[in-house]
DNA sequence: TGTACATCAGTGAACGCGCGTTCACTGATGTAC
DNA sequence: TGTACATCAGTGAACGCGCGTTCACTGATGTAC
């Protein structure tokens, strides 16, 4: 057994940014920590240390860049609340029917939803902190993604096919494919039926209905 | 300052069980760390130091009733699982009509969720670990709260006021109750409207949909 | 063209913390004789 | 009625762990003269 061989095994040391190129290593950490909490699906692996460990770089590099942990964190969030924009904005583009975009764009977010689990359990179901950020964050939220599901709900009710609230709509809407993203997401040992069906079966109650019309 | 002052002030030791009473301390233990979870409103705070202290023990009693702290934590959730079955049913009973006790059934869910929120986090917004306890967890899940949701819903099918699948439109309306009490929880700060107006709202679009009918 | 120097991009070692858990033990209490 | 003893219900002290964070430092690199 050769000496060193037992140790965890470190990625070569990253090499040192030439001078005035300091800021490519604040991409490289929010990098490695998106990585690692997707890789390891669990929030609790993305630790000071084992972000450090990704980059190439030694703990205290990290405080060059981020104040604290929970701003580091912040940034990651950051990446993939405007990834989830994207994604549902795109999938919302693909109908030109109000009511069928809005299909397209419910299932758009549960997919995203259950294809990143860990960041979007770390984006919506995670405790709110106390800090300033998350309150900024909580801005945030206000305005993009949801931003967008209310603009396509007053839309669809100014069109005529949807009736109530614009605002209300829309957070009922949220809620409903929240819910089943964060359930599956929390039970996966649940006897769930196939999941794309499930989803769009969904999505349809929510805007139909289930009562029985005589 | 008189010494020992500045130091935490423990609770007087707890008197130690008579011969053969020593299940008791069970019990003590289960109360105080679920009244530690509701008070503290963290999971985090829920350690086995705390719990021992609350008690009046030291901690490795804990072990006396418990094989670790996975165990003592189903133990809890165990109790708020059966309090949320309680109250979803009493809640149902109120009313005769199928559709209207849905009603009530699903607005008795978020409230008991928004009224209890750690608990309710630690019920089903936790990470799933992987030990077999939480598979048996899993088992109850399945069975008495959405179970009696399944029923009534089959009920109402029967009766011939939904229309669906009994076990989708049970999934459907567990994630439209679910999404907005985790929502609620995650997200203090979001500009939520008046939440008994919303809940009711919410659950009554759930029912109906949001579709205008031409 | 050469050299002193300020600056930048990091490093190495350590801090204190609270955690879950283990292990050998103790002292009161009921029971057998 | 008295005493030895097994059992029960805990205790006290310590373990190793990984964490976020701090602090004084180093060594390469570009720039001014």
């Amino acid at each position: 057994m050769s000496a060193g061989a037992t140790k965890a095994m470190h990625p070569p040391r990253r090499a040192r940014a030439r001078r005035g190129e300091g800021e490519k290593l604040r991409t490289q950490i929010v990098d490695a920590a998106s990585r690692l909490l997707v890789e390891t699906g669990d929030e609790d692996a993305v630790s000071i240390r084992a972000v450090a460990d990704a980059v190439g770089v030694t703990p205290p590099s990290i405080y060059l860049h981020f104040a604290d942990k929970n701003e580091l964190i912040f940034a990651v969030c950051e990446r993939y609340f405007d990834e989830l924009d994207r994604v549902t904005t795109a999938a919302a583009a693909e109908a030109d029917d109000p009511v069928e975009s809005l299909i397209l764009r419910g299932r758009a977010y549960v997919k995203f939803g259950l294809g990143n689990p860990e960041p979007y359990r770390v984006l919506f179901m995670r405790k709110p902190t106390d800090t300033p950020i998350t309150f900024q964050y909580e801005k945030i939220m206000s305005s993009s993604a949801f931003g967008h599901l209310r603009d396509a709900v007053a839309g669809a009710v100014e069109a005529g096919r949807i009736e109530g609230d614009p605002m209300l709509v829309s957070l009922y809407l949220w809620s409903v494919v929240h819910g089943i993203t964060s359930l599956v997401i929390s039970k996966p040992s649940f006897p769930w039926p196939e999941i794309d069906g499930l989803i769009d079966d969904i999505v349809r109650s929510a805007l139909f209905g289930v009562i029985r019309r005589v």
